[in-house]
DNA sequence: CGCGGTCATGGCAATATGGCCATGAGTGCA
DNA sequence: TGCACTCATGGCCATATTGCCATGACCGCG
């Protein structure tokens, strides 16, 4: 594969820093399964509700989710298609560094 | 599948972390090929010598490269086995993004 | 209209990140 | 030994990120 253009790899890293917070990343498994208010995942991400909105701003303008408003509330669902894969290899790299700390030990 | 802990949120992050940032995406695409020296990765980067070891120090705590001494230089290469699905979830996300922004033009 | 509930945004302070410079350690060659 | 080369680390400053508080906009119900 040919190395690719500095704007190429600023746009990779832009969604990379959407994911790159534990509170995101507890956000998008949620909205996994189901749609969720942003009352509900305040109360279940335990910080404050501006807080969550900014989290949540953030991964809309990374793609990743997406806000339908229904009278005073704003319901966000997830968008990426690909964030099991994405977390697919999170999950593989933790278990590679635990297997060569253990082989080390 | 189950909520998880706010421990295991943090190590996800801690790698997403390590990927947030056009260099070391840059570096990365750089050492999926071929084990390649510090200075060789310094020249193609086109940053201080210094800021690509802190790079690669941050790619190296989260298991996704490894250095190997030889002589005065030090080769790495890339250990995590799934970044490839991870990029793949970028282009999705991009295309993505890229399509729903052409729906509304 | 008034009011409580819901959410987004601006402001601010604390902290983290990223860049370069300077420096030091280690290597290999003359 | 002396020197050039390679790399890692500490110091420092500029900037970005993250949290909360305060506030404002919007909705729906009396």
């Amino acid at each position: 594969m040919r190395r690719k253009t500095p704007q190429q790899y600023e746009a990779r890293a832009r969604i990379a820093r959407a994911l790159a917070h534990p509170t995101r990343l507890l956000l998008l498994d949620l909205l996994k399964e189901r749609e969720t208010c942003v009352c509900d995942l305040t109360e279940i991400a335990g910080v404050d509700q501006s807080t969550v909105s900014k989290h949540l701003a953030i991964l809309r303008d990374a793609g990743l989710v997406a806000g339908r408003k229904e009278g005073a509330m704003t319901f966000y669902r997830q968008t990426a298609s690909c964030l099991e894969g994405f977390f697919g290899c999170l999950e593989t790299v933790l278990r590679e560094n635990l297997a060569s700390r253990s082989a080390v030990i």
